[in-house]
Formats: structure tokens, sequence, C-alpha cells
DNA sequence: ATGGGTGCAAAGGATTTGCAACATT
DNA sequence: AATGTTGCAAATCCTTTGCACCCAT
């Protein structure tokens, strides 16, 4: 299936721009920001502006195509990769790490949903971590 | 131990600023952002202004007198409590409820190091709940 | 021609900064 | 005196809004 059609099931008109930005998503997976995305596609995509890649990223997040990452202090990440993981977020030199690990991403959640008083109804889990990546520690 | 007394272990001169700040935060356990404090203070305190409330947040916050709550799309809020607990936020009324339960936040957090590859060095473990509070469901 | 989509420029809101005054040692 | 602390006002940065134009149906 092409991005347009999955645009296109998700009920989003594949216009230039959101494909630009659907597509950017998918080709980056490191989490960028909003200024990032509009920056990378503006010179290829001069018809391209920031008020569009922020309507595109709402719309998208709407339609469960984007996760929005809070872990940073100062600035909101994109994630175009919808599937169930973490995320770990180096201090030193602030990359955000992915991980995939459904076995044990199953038991935490299914531990963490426990921890939740049954009076209330839970719709999601966040799971940060923070500290020093591998790369760092050498 | 006064709170004073607590600042000043922390290295922090306590001035009546801080300590109002402080306090407020010990008091009004329920996650404020920098806005309700200062405008909650203000009256009172009319020697307060709104850059010493940022000012004194960054500050405790380096000190881990406070942990700094990125759960709301909108607003940062900050919690003046810091032992271990997880908080729980509400789509419909906003509010944010803690969650205590030592032996269980254990459990999870044991199980949350180790999804993370030992190469990384984890410091710290970050856990939001999403849903509807009890009161809501009513 | 009609409704959705886009982009500019301006507005908005939260936080930070520069700097002079003040307090504390 | 020296250093740390405060507060005003202005600046900054990110995001949203208003509105006119454009494109596709």
């Amino acid at each position: 299936m092409t991005n347009a059609e999955l645009l296109l099931e998700k009920g989003i008109r594949p216009s230039v721009q959101r494909l630009a930005v659907f597509n950017y998503l998918k080709e980056h997976p490191v989490h960028p920001t909003a200024e990032k995305i509009y920056s990378e596609l503006a010179p290829e995509n001069p018809t391209l502006s920031k008020t569009t890649v922020y309507n595109t990223l709402h719309l998208f997040s709407q339609k469960n195509l984007v996760t929005i990452l809070r872990i940073e202090d100062e600035e909101v990440r994109y994630d175009g990769n919808t599937s169930p993981h973490l995320h770990f977020k180096c201090r030193k030199c602030g990359c955000i790490i992915d991980i995939f690990d459904e076995k044990k991403l199953r038991q935490l959640i299914s531990l963490a949903e426990e921890i939740v008083p049954s009076e209330m109804e839970l719709n999601e889990t966040e799971i940060n971590f923070q500290g020093i990546c591998s790369n760092c520690r050498n």
C-alpha cells in the first residue's frame, strides 16, 4: 500500500504537502520537531509553510498516524512510528532511541495497568526513560 | 526540620520568595503551573515576580526538590513531591492524580530496567497514564 | 461554485534575558 | 565591598489564528 493510499484510508486527502510530511516522518524515524520537518522539506517544497506542517501534524496525531513525544524539556517531537515501543532519551547527546521488545513491553504495560486503581478508566500508558546512551558512555 | 532548613541543606539560600514557592508546593500537591503558583502567591507577596517563580522552579528542579511534569499538552506542571510515584491524567476534568503503590512500583521499575539494553545507563523512568478519573466516570 | 487545503502575516502565550536595584554576607 | 537575589521590561521562541487565495471536485 502506498503512503497516499494509507492516508486515504484514514480519511485524509493526500495533498502534496501532507504526503511530503508523511514520507519525511516515515523515512526519518528520529522523532523530528515541527521546525526540523519544515526546514528539511522547505527547500524541495517551496510551496510548504510552517502553518501547514503544524496543521498536518495535528491532523495526523488525531488520526493516530503520529505520536506526540513530550520527553524533552524544550521541544515537542513527532514520532511517525505508531507501533508500540518506548523511548529512551540520552541526557548527553540528546538523541532519542526507540526500544522495541514486544514481550517485555506487554509485561510492562500489563503491570502498569494493575497499578492504576480500577475505579479509573485507563486509556493510555506512556513510559519514557532517561539516561546515557551507549555511544556517549565511551 | 523546617522548610528553610531543608533548603539550606540543599545549598539554597532560603529567601522569602523561595520559601513562599516551596511552602506553596508542599501545601498544594496538585502539580500547579508556574502561572498558578505566581498568581496565588502574588497577592500576599507583593514582592514576588514571575521571573523569580521561574528562577526558583528551575533551581529546585536542579536540586531535585521538584519534578517537572510534561504530561499535559499545553502546560508544564511542577510536582513538589519527590518521593517515587506515578501520575494519572484525567482527560475529562484535567486533574492529575498521584498513584502511590510502593510494591508494584518497585516491580514496575525493575521490569523497566530490564527492558533497557544494558549498554545504556538508565537514570530515570517516567510513567504517565491517561484516562478518565473515578469522579468523572459517574 | 463550493468546500477543503494552504500560506502569509500578525497575534498569542509561555518562558527567558538584560540589566539595574536590592539584600545579605 | 562582594556576591547572590530579585523584578521590571523587553526579547524570544514556538505555536495558533485570521483571512484571502487556490485547488479539486
